[in-house]
DNA sequence: AAGGACAATTAGAAGCAGTG
DNA sequence: CACTGCTTCTAATTGTCCTT
């Protein structure tokens, strides 16, 4: 199924600043966590069965590995408890109470992946494999609260200097899961997606999947004996949290013709469309791990342009507002097309990117933008999150742009931000702003400025 | 921060009635 | 009769509160 030798991958990144188009992640985590994840797809298929902590424990490992230096140079890496808490690992209160059977129970695992010939090609007969332990050391330092990891070197080759065969995807996508098994399937999803995607040049993907198989890469033995368990249990919760990515995913059960049939399902059709923003990039073969450049970015925006306009119109688009505001009006488009059903979407999108709605006062999703912010000051981001971001609908258009155009170097959030870095820095840091609920609400806009002159009349104390 | 006690939630299994 | 979905039950896990 994964035959081919190419490296996909699908986040977009354009001057410094990602855009996001995950739904229900926070802006902390969205602010945090950047991390990403190289695994091999065997290694993503390869058998085994971790809990939901652990599992989130090892991938929180993976983001942190460099994959490009060899492990001589790296293998061993430590957290405390912030940094778990940071990553997402839930039960931290409890941490202390566990990590002694933590440990035990991630060093003893073993990965069932496919054997490989002298060739180092895999062979994946079914019954022919290989079988790595996942780290040959851990510690825990109960003085410093630090606990450290190894990973077998066995691993490196699934980790380090990937050529193909491999899955690449964000950390935050995965860390707020609830179900252990939404983990799992997907990083499965993720890995065939991309490569089937590029690959035929559309943007919504079916993949069958046997039921056995899935059970069989799961790890799930005889538990969930009935398909129904199954469905209720593994199913229905995995793909919610899926849905939570930047992946939407349904699936339907081919084997059952109507509603109400109960025939026995052996295959089951996952349906897999991306989310705007996060259409995947083609690498050339054989290429070290991708760093996107400014040429990928733009062909998988106009890619994404060209659902809607002729290629010479996406070009135009593209070559007189730039990939910027092409793709944030694509996104406000998914967004407002969701919400209210918009009859001519290529009339809209075009409209919308020429008068930009999405950095407009009338557009709805810039807080959206702003949430996933690449800012890297605590100051900043704090700034952002607590006061920014619950007022922003109320600000002057103006006042946007120029936050838009200038960030904090000018302009009256600029103000506001100096007299909150004052106050933060005395330790007085202001309270988060209440949020505004009417966009454009004049009653609304009234307030916050009152609120606005409030502020620019204290007096801080340095 | 650690650990005990307890509450809340979740995972897994199974009773029941129905179906082809 | 073998198996189903729906539903309910129980054990296990996870989360919270409280004391030291």
């Amino acid at each position: 199924m994964i035959g081919e030798n190419e490296v996909l991958e699908g986040t977009l990144e354009h001057d410094g600043t990602e855009i996001d188009c995950v739904k229900n992640v926070t802006p902390e985590l969205a602010l945090k966590n950047d991390l990403v994840i190289y695994k091999d797809n065997a290694l993503v298929w390869g058998r085994f069965d971790l809990s939901k902590v652990e599992l989130k424990i090892v991938n929180a490992l993976i983001a942190l590995i460099n994959p490009l230096e060899p492990f001589k140079k790296q293998n061993q890496w430590n957290f405390t408890k912030a940094d778990l808490e940071n990553l997402g690992v839930s039960s931290i209160g409890n941490l202390h109470r566990h990590i002694d059977e933590i440990t035990t129970n991630l060093q003893s695992q073993i990965i069932r992946l496919p054997m490989k010939d002298k060739d180092g090609k895999q062979i994946d007969d079914g019954k022919s494999f290989e079988k790595v332990n996942l780290f040959y050391k851990s510690k825990w330092d109960d003085k410093e609260k630090i606990a450290s990891f190894s990973f077998h070197p066995e691993l490196e080759p699934y980790l380090i200097n990937l050529k193909g065969h491999f899955t690449k995807y964000h950390l935050h996508h995965v860390q707020g899961m609830e179900s252990q098994y939404g983990i799992r399937l997907y990083e499965l999803l993720r890995s065939i997606y991309s490569l089937e995607k590029v690959k035929k040049g559309n943007f919504s993907i079916s993949l069958p999947l046997s039921y056995d198989k899935l059970r069989e890469v799961l790890e799930l033995g005889d538990k969930y004996p009935r398909f129904s368990n199954f469905h209720t249990r593994v199913l229905q919760p995995a793909v919610d949290d899926l849905n939570t990515t930047d992946i939407d995913v349904k699936y339907s059960f081919p084997d059952r013709l109507t509603p109400k049939s109960t025939a026995k399902v052996k295959t089951i059709v996952f349906t897999i469309t991306t989310k705007f923003g996060y259409h995947p990039t083609k690498i050339v073969k054989g290429s070290l791990v991708p760093i996107e450049g400014e040429n990928e970015v733009r062909l998988s925006v106009k890619r994404q342009l060209n659902l809607f306009f002729k290629s010479s119109v996406s070009d135009r688009l593209i070559a007189t507002y730039g990939v910027t505001r092409c793709l944030s009006n694509m996104k406000l488009l998914s967004a407002e097309d969701s919400a209210t059903k918009i009859k001519n979407a290529a009339g809209w999108l075009n409209k919308a990117i020429e008068e930009d709605y999405a950095n407009s006062d009338t557009g709805a999703d810039l807080v959206d933008l702003l949430k996933v912010s690449t800012e890297t000051d605590v100051h900043k981001k704090r700034f952002l999150e607590e006061q920014l971001m619950p007022i922003w609908p109320s600000l002057e258009s103006e006042e946007q742009r120029d936050f838009l155009q200038h960030r904090f170097d000018q302009g009256a959030v600029a103000v506001r931000f100096a007299q909150y870095y004052a106050a933060s820095l005395s330790g007085n840091i202001p309270a988060p702003a209440i949020q505004v609920k009417t966009v454009n609400a004049k009653a609304d806009r009234d307030a916050v400025n009152a609120e606005l002159t409030n502020l620019l009349n204290t007096d801080w104390a340095f």
